[in-house]
DNA sequence: AGACTACATATTACATGTAAGTATGTCAAG
DNA sequence: CTTGACATACTTACATGTAATATGTAGTCT
């Protein structure tokens, strides 16, 4: 009778964390740039309690880093860290893709194959700012098919962190589409509950982006 | 010329943090015990804020859990989820070793050989606490040896989640020798670089963790 | 110019105030 | 003995106050 589903979890910590957190996988927030709690406070016409604790939560989940007595600044990864943050990912997903061709439910599936396709229709587009966005999905999505809470979770936060630290380096349209071939790939593995097939697909889709990222690293020590 | 290396990183947070950190680990705090922010702050004699701070920062550690508007409680895991952390820790730590074995500097053996004599020392004395102080450290340990910073951040996070899933399920000392003998072989493997040794000996590890775990889980559910 | 100092400004870190929500105990009714 | 109403005590969530600290800037001396 009454849709007051969680009229009480209505937090102002919590909107002004996901605010925070949208803008800065937005780029609306750059990297560096200082997170100011009396700023923000004013800004969002709140306290200055609930802006501290949604900038330490983004602290703890690695999208802010924070100095004692000198505050938060957005993340601010540099190429090393990216390939470290890759590395991290490509065994935690590989990990949670092998898992999940076992354990994967039809949820699981039906939720994937709509990423998919509002991924294709990205790319259709030419929305690139649309398709970075299924991308986070689709490997979140990734780490969930494992059914393991904690390999879930950080996956999750690894991609963010990873959006972020990547989010300097310019991509076309054309990997992009690479990049969703690759997850087409993964996705029918899975869905054969093809373990090593799948897990060879999600390690083709990293070595790409990995040797993409290297170049770019051989690049600017040489310019 | 000046000593004050770090005289103002002192903070009240970080402080009341590693206390409640020590007395979660320790058992000291049981789990399912609420963290009452005003209780903890009379106790402590500080005021509430930095120990809601702490707090915060161990839910997002996975050692407390929090309910909103119902406060925070000791983290309390199951059976099962003790096997989900196994999981995950088995698949980090896995690759920790792998890339340590590539990776480890000389430092990192030093300390690794360090630990290991303390531990050995526990084991004679029959300090079950020590032992599992020790074992801590070997397992964080795994995980800086990946020199991926991302990679021994969960691992340290996973283990120490794991020590308190594990903290209710008793431990003869008869198994930690078991554990001292497997820390060795992984040990020795990584300091011959071999990188497919060290793993196996890990996977063994974990192998007879979770086996042992298994066993409990089936004494429990037919009583 | 360059470096140092003094001052002005803003921020952090901690403390405290308070309305609203939640848990707990008591007691009467069924 | 259990159930539900109500009063009570405690806590969370948010707001605000303030001293110590960091940062930016102008001015001074070399």
């Amino acid at each position: 009778m009454k849709p007051q589903v969680k009229l009480h979890s209505e937090r102002l910590v919590d909107k002004v964390y996901e605010l925070l957190h949208r803008d800065i996988l937005s780029g609306k927030l750059l990297p560096g740039q200082p997170l100011s709690v009396p700023e923000i406070s004013r800004q969002l016409g709140v306290s200055r309690s609930p802006v501290r604790e949604a900038v330490l939560q983004l602290v703890a989940d690695g999208l802010a880093w924070e100095e004692a007595r000198k505050g938060a600044v957005v993340a601010q990864f540099g190429l090393e860290d990216a390939l470290q943050l890759l590395e991290a990912r490509e065994v935690l997903e590989l990990a949670s893709v092998r898992l999940g061709a076992v354990r994967a439910t039809d949820a699981d599936f039906a939720a994937l194959k709509q990423v998919l396709h509002s991924q294709q229709l990205s790319i259709q587009k030419a929305n690139f700012r649309g398709y970075l966005a299924s991308d986070l999905e689709f490997h979140k999505l990734l780490g969930s098919l494992s059914h393991n809470h904690a390999l879930g979770r950080m996956v999750g936060l690894l991609k963010d962190q990873s959006l972020l630290a990547q989010d300097s380096v310019s991509r076309s349209l054309v990997q992009l589409e690479l990049g969703f071939t690759e997850h087409l790939a993964i996705f029918e593995a899975l869905e054969s509950r093809n373990s090593d097939e799948a897990a060879e697909a999600l390690l083709q889709h990293f070595k790409r982006i990995r040797e993409s990222l290297e170049n770019w690293l051989a690049l600017l020590r040489q310019p």
